[in-house]
RNA sequence: GCGCCCGUAGCUCAGUUGGAUAGAGCGACGACCUCCUAAGUCGUAGGCCACAGGUUCGAUUCCUGUCGGGCGCACCA
């Protein structure tokens, strides 16, 4: 980030000294081949039009004026008028003091400052478990978070509780179904009841604490079944969702927001809007004013809301609270709702970006090589729960943000569990872990690690190793930017092995407590302390842990 | 039938405001521990970026069409 602000600095004094417009266009970026220097720009590419000159000869009068710059090695124009920018080595060792001064916060940005994001994410029917696949996308939802929030946005996370309508009724059904069975009645299979053995404990539970219940009349025993098994989920996915250190701040129930009447008063407003209308017998809605295929209902003929109805007045009541940023994330399976979201969101006069979903595919459970069948009946374990047990929490934190969310993950049980260099998460836990124990052996030998890198300090770092791994460090602030940019925290990721494969790199050939040189050891100490807090911080990113020894 | 997503090395996948000779890991083959953790490093092989057009200085990226795969198209939630 501090060569790219360099030269944005630089380039645009030279353009605006030119009496140039500058174009936003412009990139400066690090070249894919390190051939090409540290920073590649195209703006003599981009700007030859307006400055009615060719593009090299452009790129030679900017050349010649970066030049100039103390901090500069080198300039050379190279194809089509790229510039390519070397910088001096002092320039690369000032990431070194810029990483110990921030720290922690090394890397965060202020590409959000000042805003207000909420991340709404897994938000699970309580009818149930979580299973492997509310895994990936509390792993999505928590990562985008601590993103979000490193790069300067204040974010809350929410977790939607659908505690309202049909299959609320259907859960205190199924559990007084279980309840009658326990109590020796022979019944048959009903044909639209949660089935799992889960049930069947939350039922025993219940007639634990209400023997009388097969004597009460059904409706007072339903809503006794279906409240203790609401609160009994609910507790078991917030355990779930703790383990896996995922933390949601607020957990809004759907029944309350009804309660309050906001499905009303949203109504209200899309009705002043002209946006709402009846027909046969049922409220509609006009999205195909903002691009749907087709209008939505709202309230059925038989007078019930749809889910969509209240699903518009909770996006109200988000807006409600001064968001300026609302993410959802949702299994890709609910793609079909998107663009009726979107209108929604447009109708109740909401920017287009204040509004975005995450689509999380679904997640392949494997286990060498071979599908893990997804039967809850049969046994075999697709709860999250299970799953963490199993691999560990690491593990499968970093398999679920180590590809692209709206692509299907192959997680393979055997894989994940692998502490070899199969698993990428071991990979880069191993480069902190490996920085640590040089840390710790320098103490036993009594080298002394300076507490603070200073220029002369640095100076001793010439090597190309060592200006290839500053020159990654200091891209970290522009990875973070990106994958909040993007809301794709899989760009961390990434990074961190390429940061991690660097390190390792680096340990091989270089030397660091045997360098020979006690200048050259104190050197390398303190870049070896710079790439840990960058994988620390990156690490945390992914609420991955970093140990210390491994 | 309509819509959305996807198609990149043998396998799993990165590559987003369009940039140079398209990358990584695994797998395959071959090297490297008297030395700070070999959970590591280095090298070799492997490609019509599904296909065909278009836009321009330049396309894996943007547009159109075709083929192939996945998923949606409710007065369900």
């Amino acid at each position: 980030m501090r060569a790219k602000n360099h030269l944005l600095g630089s380039l645009k004094a030279i353009v605006a000294g030119m009496d140039l417009q500058w174009p936003d266009k412009t990139t400066i970026e690090p070249p894919k081949d390190k051939q090409h220097g540290d920073m590649a720009a195209n703006i003599a590419m981009v700007l030859a039009k307006q400055a009615h000159t060719s593009p090299r000869e452009l790129a030679a009068r900017i050349a010649g004026e970066l030049q100039h710059d103390p901090r500069i090695a080198n300039v050379d124009i190279a194809g089509p008028g790229f510039l390519n920018i070397t910088f001096a080595a002092d320039f690369w060792h000032s990431t070194i003091p810029a990483i110990e001064e921030a720290g922690p916060r090394f890397g965060s940005v202020e590409y959000g400052k000042g805003k207000r994001a909420q991340v709404e994410y897994v938000s699970a029917n309580p009818t149930g478990p979580l299973h492997i696949g509310h895994g990936r996308g509390a792993a999505v939802g928590d990562s985008l978070t601590r993103v979000l929030r490193f790069a300067g946005y204040d974010v809350e996370t929410e977790y939607y509780i659908n505690d309202a309508g049909r299959q609320m009724y259907i859960l205190g059904f199924s559990v007084l179904f279980r309840a009658k069975q326990l109590c020796g009645q022979n019944l048959p299979d009903p044909e639209d009841f949660y089935r799992g053995e889960y049930i069947k404990d939350i039922a025993a539970e219940v007639l634990k604490l209400h023997p009388d219940l097969m004597d009460m009349p059904e409706d007072d025993a339903l809503p006794i079944c279906r409240d203790y098994a609401l609160n009994d989920i609910l507790d078991g996915i917030r355990k779930d969702l703790a383990d896996f250190n995922v933390e949601h701040q607020v957990w809004f129930s759907e029944k309350s927001l009804l309660a309050e009447g906001a499905v009303d008063k949203t109504f209200d407003r899309l009705r002043e809007a002209g946006l709402a209308f009846e027909q046969d017998g049922a409220l509609w809605f006009r999205t195909t004013d903002f691009g749907d295929d087709k209008d939505r209902v709202l309230k059925k003929s038989n007078g019930l809301l749809t889910y969509f109805a209240s699903d518009i007045a909770y996006h109200d009541n988000k807006y409600d609270r001064g968001f300026d940023l609302c993410v959802d994330i949702w299994g890709a399976d609910h793609h079909g709702y998107v663009p009726r979201m979107r209108a929604a969101v447009e109708a109740l006069g909401k920017p287009k970006e204040s509004f975005d979903v995450i689509l999380v595919q679904l997640v392949n459970l494997l286990r060498g090589g071979e599908q893990v069948a997804m039967s809850t009946r049969a046994g075999t374990f697709d709860t999250l729960e299970e799953v963490v047990k199993e691999v560990g929490r690491d593990a499968a934190r970093f398999m679920f943000l180590s590809r692209k969310s709206d692509s299907h993950l192959d997680f393979d049980l055997d894989l994940v569990k692998q502490q070899s260099m199969d698993n990428p998460v071991y990979y880069v836990q191993y480069a902190h872990a490996r920085i640590a124990s040089v840390l710790r052996k320098a103490e036993e030998r009594g080298i002394a690690v300076p507490a603070k890198a200073t220029p002369a300090i640095l100076g001793a770092l010439t090597g190309q190793d060592e200006l290839d791994m500053l020159r990654l460090l200091d891209q970290f602030e522009d990875v973070v930017e990106s994958a909040a940019r993007q809301l794709a925290p899989h760009h961390i990721s990434f990074y961190m092995q390429d940061v991690a494969s660097a390190l390792h790199r680096f340990y091989a050939n270089n030397p660091v407590l045997n360098a020979g040189d006690n200048d050259v050891a104190a050197a390398r100490l303190v870049l070896l302390k710079g790439v840990a807090t960058v994988i620390r911080n990156g690490l945390d990113l992914l609420g991955v842990s970093a140990p210390e020894s491994m």
